[in-house]
DNA sequence: CAATCATATGCCCATATCGGAATGCGTCAA
DNA sequence: TTGACGCATTCCGATATGGGCATATGATTG
């Protein structure tokens, strides 16, 4: 518990969780509606208990909701905690639209601009 | 090499490299300009070996580059493995906002739940 | 209750990962 | 050339992770 975490818990941060592909392929497919479990597990070509320990992982950091239907038990999407991977995503927006050979001359346009404005 | 892989190796993945909150900090820096590693390590409290590990990862999945500056080796931003993220996360747009309705109505339903039951 | 279907858990293995400490290595200055 | 500086790499230990497999738990039906 004190020494050296290798990394943070996987079951506590949204970036964590979704660094998985095939969790992303589990949320990607839950926004077609939900799924019982074997039914993912059948659809993406896992195992029953593979899928179940990723539905937990994504459950948990509450990007997936469960709900008994009888026998089963559907998942569902609940995308809210990915909000803010979007945005801290969107935050580097504008350097990915601006090429390397352009940034510098961007940078100083920028401080052109402040110059010009006072 | 054949069996049970942990997870995607952290240097071929985007979604794998900013699952560490270290390194997405060490991206939101960059956006200032380019830094020395050691001025990195110091800004997010850090060792020097600590900060060239993290900045290894992030080159090897190309968020990141460096370029020697004399003694220095300057790291600068390269965001455009970010954009594929941002379209990933923002997929789930209208979901997020969905969310809220169905939860509402799925907390009315057990209200009337409830009061059909007393 | 017994049998059955759906799902969750536990265990084991191989591997990946992170942090710390020591060290290698290239570069610049005196 | 010899230090000193800046950074990368390697080794180590502790731990997290994912897959396979067997099994436990839950719920439904007969």
């Amino acid at each position: 518990m004190i020494a050296g975490m290798a990394r943070a818990a996987t079951t506590s941060d949204v970036f964590n969780a979704i660094a998985e592909p095939q969790r992303r392929e589990i949320l990607v497919l839950l926004r077609a509606g939900e799924r019982p479990v074997t039914e993912l597990a059948q659809e993406l070509g896992m195992t029953q208990p593979g899928a179940s320990k990723h539905l937990r992982v994504l459950r948990e950091v509450g990007l997936v909701r469960d709900r008994k239907a009888g026998k089963q038990r559907l998942y569902g999407l609940d995308a809210r905690g990915l909000r803010p991977v979007h945005e801290w995503a969107g935050g580097f927006e504008r350097f990915w639209n601006e090429s390397f050979d352009r940034l510098d001359a961007y940078v100083q346009d920028l401080k052109q601009t402040r110059l010009e404005e006072n």
